[in-house]
RNA sequence: GGGCGCUUAGCUCAGUUGGUUCAGAGCAUCUGCCUUACAAGCAGAGGGUCGGAGGUUCGACUCCUUCAGCGCCCA
């Protein structure tokens, strides 16, 4: 890169002339690529991969973010990071999506078929695939894009099928016709963590049963009447003195005109409705289980999509399941067997992605047998092997994998892994074997039985996690790379996947890797709107990431999310809080713009060892590595939000503010070996200030170390050497020197703003102190606007004038004429009525016996030298408030 | 019903092992400034007693109990 002629820097950053610029720059110099290297500590980050054909959400933003912020900071600090991007094939999400794009062109799935479909499937892919993965780049994340993986590729799929064979070998995986969760939407199975129950307005219905032999009914409450046409029993509980001679009776189902039996049974809620509960062990888990405990008759009245089948009254047939209910009710009503109606609030399990009601559905599905796998993956959870960020999910987790149901994984779809089983459709000589499931990895010649090659595949495919819970390790291809970059250090996720992913990922790492896969998982914030409400897409309070970007730039998008999301809470975000960001990346573009523009006239050396040092270059060196170590001690406990505001503060109020600011003084001197030095000893700094920066804002940091200095071909900042704290450098005196310094300046500039004096006009001041060194002076003349200073012992307060006490010295700045003696005395009043307070609070304390007697003797002494400091400043301040009056 | 989290300045949030130089930051507000890096800026100021109650302690925003409100997850 060339010398930039420093009249063309312009006064504000514009993060669009360089970001573009510089990922291109970074691709071409294959800067995030990593190969295995024995001779360097990997440190792996696998993406959690985004939905296939998704766009990217502020949640992604946040996510990456902070994946990026991890590996940039470690392959700085010799790491060979790698971070491996890709995303899912969301098995139900897409086919919803095409099967919805199909029909809108008039193509029916089941029409066109399977192998058309899937066609259509992988054109979608094609032509969608692609978009997030664009989206993320202009963020500036540093995947190695040579390793992107997708789901579906062949190899993944090949392991994905692989695993299921192997878990079917042993025993982990079965064949059951159970009760699952329908949706009636997308018409396939999903897991209990698809489900999203919701509070509803409904309605609890009274119906009236009649009992047979008798004239007496039997009142049953219910949400749902449609299903009565299913009924395969009434239950009531056993102590239930009201129904106590009504079992074993039976009744006569309303419009299905069944007999049904009336029994009892613990479960039944006493409390609940009448107390006497319609048992409908086809559709409803607990009345299934019921069902099976008195051995009812099972009735499947619906279809797939949720309409009524052949089991119901002529009448009844093809209707949805809400006309049904109407229907049922009407009947109810016309047969004066509706008892009363009543409204009720009652949760409602809804499809995920389908978004209708699911049905609980008796269908033929394969399970994973889920406890075995649980048991370890609870254990290292618990001992720490695995580290949580924020902890509390810990419980979470623990709960959760302790009560453990098995796993339905197949699904109703046609875009995924298909299951690889076959069954024998034989022919005439097919034996009872026949009828077992032949489980293989590829297509097997014949029935090993009969040996009949008339063999048909399970039409179902698995469901996505089935795949994704692989990932860990499966993105690496081979066992070298497995056994170098597995396990991975870190996963970033959102809290709402812990069940679905991060548990599966446990799971199937300790199952089949032996090892944990990843030792960190660090849980997002939820980003919501300035009104707490979460982002979605029905609301429209989701601002498109890219549109941000192109307002405030990537840098100031990712600085800004960072700063407002602390570990463990939801972040309230709206575009124009990235100002923040974006300020703050002016703020750093305008200090290099500063140091570049004074190196045109001087000469910046290498070697500066401790040439005219002062205490100022000192106290900068200090706050770098005190920054530099609580840096590391925020991101060790992945504090990132507060390693964002540790930078934020070194850079704006210890290097701009204070820093830059003193150097000014011997920058503009006459001596020319003093500006260079100073001028390169800052710029040292701000060398490392970049560094610092650039994991979190990577575009405005690599921009400025280029424009440093003459850089060679290839060069980045990406791959420089992060800068090491050295606590040698941590220097408290100069500290302690600095913050008196900095104390007197801004009780000077207090008395100028109280007073109203303007910047341009420069004062005269006097410090009543044995401490202020003359080397200070120059300081206090440039940061306060003091044209003339007095510093002496025994200096008079002037007559007319303001003043300030501090520790250690009494400041009088004399203004003739200038001074209001009722905002002096204000000033004056303000500070002792504050340190009087203070006083009063010590004096009771160090009073206390039981203090003396029981606290730590430091602290005793500690409060014992506040007690004399502020007795002293006290009657300083009284003495010159007296002096006022007269 | 079970679990988890939150309640600190007008707003959004920090506050590690309990000690009035930790009651703080950013934004917002007020005042004065185009001071030759930055008005996307500089300097200064006002503003909260830390949800309520009780307890432990010499001492609690910080520990315990309880109540109230808000949010999330699971059943």
């Amino acid at each position: 890169m060339t010398e930039k002629n420093i009249t063309e820097i312009p006064k504000a950053y514009d993060p669009s002339a360089v970001e573009d610029k510089w990922y291109k720059y970074w691709l071409d110099q294959n800067i995030f690529h990593s190969e295995v290297d024995k001779s360097k500590k990997p440190y792996t980050i696998v993406i959690p991969p985004p939905n296939v054909t998704g766009m990217l959400t502020m949640g992604h933003i946040l996510n990456n973010t902070i994946q990026d912020i991890l590996i940039r900071m470690k392959r700085m600090q010799g790491f060979n990071s790698c971070w491996v991007p890709g995303t899912d094939h969301a098995s139900i999400a897409t086919e919803a999506k095409v099967v919805n794009y199909l029909k809108e062109k008039g193509i029916d799935k089941f029409e066109i078929g399977r192998e058309e479909f899937l066609k259509h499937c992988w054109e979608w892919k094609e032509k969608y695939g692609g978009i997030i993965i664009q989206q993320l780049k202009k963020l500036g994340v540093s995947c190695d894009w040579q390793r992107e993986r997708f789901t579906m590729d062949d190899d993944y799929y090949k392991k994905v099928i692989e695993t299921f064979v192997k878990l079917y070998n042993e025993g982990k995986i079965y064949r059951g016709y159970r009760m699952v969760n329908w949706c009636p939407a997308s018409k396939s199975a999903i897991s209990d963590e698809e489900v999203i129950y919701k509070t509803v307005n409904g309605k609890l219905w009274y119906l009236k049963y009649p009992v047979i032999g008798s004239e007496k009914h039997i009142i049953v409450a219910t949400t749902r009447p449609e299903t009565m046409l299913g009924d395969t029993g009434v239950a009531v509980n056993p102590n239930d003195e009201r129904y106590k001679d009504l079992i074993g009776k039976k009744i006569l189902l309303p419009i299905a005109q069944r007999e049904i039996p009336i029994f009892a049974d613990e479960y039944v809620d006493m409390a609940f409705g009448t107390g006497a509960v319609k048992v409908t062990p086809a559709h409803d888990v607990n009345d299934y289980e019921m069902g099976k405990r008195h051995n009812l008759e099972f009735i499947n009245i619906f279809n797939d999509d949720a309409s009524l089948n052949h089991n119901v009254p002529e009448e009844f047939k093809g209707l949805d399941r809400y006309e049904a209910r109407k229907k049922v009710v009407e009947r109810f009503e016309d047969l004066e067997l509706l008892e009363k109606v009543e409204d009720y609030q009652n949760k409602v399990g809804y499809s995920e992605r389908g978004g209708v009601p699911i049905e609980p559905y008796l269908s033929e599905q394969w399970f994973m047998k889920m406890d075995e796998l649980a048991a370890p993956a609870i254990d290292v959870v618990k001992d720490e092997k695995i580290k949580f960020y924020p902890g509390h999910w810990i419980k979470t987790y623990d709960n959760w994998m302790s009560n453990i149901k098995d796993w339905c994984i197949s699904r109703q779809l046609w875009w995924g892994h298909r299951i690889p089983v076959w069954y024998c459709v034989g022919d005439d000589h097919c034996k009872i074997e026949c009828k077992q499931p032949i489980v293989s990895v590829t297509k097997p010649e014949k029935c090993p039985h009969c040996g009949s090659a008339n063999l048909k595949q399970d039409e179902d495919v698995l469901d996505t996690w089935a795949s994704s819970w692989l990932w860990a390790y499966d993105v690496f291809k081979t066992d070298e790379e497995q056994n170098y970059y597995y396990p991975t250090d870190a996963l970033v996720t959102a809290p709402d996947i812990i069940f679905f992913w991060v548990a599966r990922m446990i799971m199937a790492g300790l199952h089949f890797k032996k090892d944990i896969p990843f030792r960190h998982v660090y849980f997002t914030s939820v980003i919501r709107d300035v009104q707490g409400r979460k982002m979605s897409k029905s609301l429209g309070n989701s601002p498109d990431p890219l549109d941000v970007i192109k307002e405030y730039g990537a840098d100031a998008l990712r600085f800004t999310i960072i700063y407002l999301a602390p570990l463990g809470q939801d972040v309230l975000f709206s575009t124009d809080k990235c100002e923040i960001g974006r300020n703050f990346a002016n703020k750093i573009w305008n200090a290099g713009r500063f140091l570049l523009m004074n190196a045109q006239n001087i000469p910046v050396v290498e070697e500066l060892k401790d040439s005219y040092i002062d205490f100022s270059d000192k106290w900068i060196y200090s706050r770098l590595h005190k920054t530099l170590s609580d840096l590391n001690n925020a991101m060790e406990k992945f504090e990132i939000n507060n390693a964002s505001k540790i930078i934020y503060s070194f850079v704006w109020n210890d290097f701009c503010d204070w820093f830059i600011e003193m150097a000014k003084n011997r920058l503009y001197s006459d001596n020319e070996e003093v500006k260079s030095a100073v001028l390169s000893r800052a710029l040292g700094i701000f060398e490392n200030l970049l560094k610092i920066v650039h994991p979190f804002m990577p575009f405005i940091s690599e921009e400025l170390w280029h424009a440093l200095k003459e850089r060679k071909d290839g060069e980045s900042i990406s791959t420089s050497e992060y800068p090491k704290a050295d606590e040698a450098l941590i220097n408290p005196e100069a500290e302690r020197e600095m913050e008196f310094i900095q104390e007197i300046i801004t009780a000077i500039r207090n008395i100028r703003g109280e007073m109203n004096i303007p910047p341009s006009k420069y004062i005269t001041a006097m410090i009543k102190s044995s401490q202020v060194k003359e080397h200070q002076i120059e300081y206090i003349k440039k940061l306060a606007r003091v044209e003339e200073i007095k510093v002496d012992e025994h200096i008079e307060k002037p007559k007319a004038g303001a003043s300030a006490v501090l520790k250690g010295c009494e400041i009088f700045v004399p203004l003739k004429g200038l001074i209001d003696l009722d905002v002096e005395r204000n000033r004056l009043q303000k500070e002792i009525t504050r340190l009087e307070g203070s006083l009063a609070g010590i004096n009771k304390k160090l009073s206390n016996e039981k203090f003396i007697q029981n606290a730590n003797p430091d602290v005793v002494e500690k409060e014992r030298i506040k007690q004399k400091d502020w007795e002293n400043n006290l009657s300083k301040l009284k003495d010159l408030l007296e002096g006022l009056n007269n």
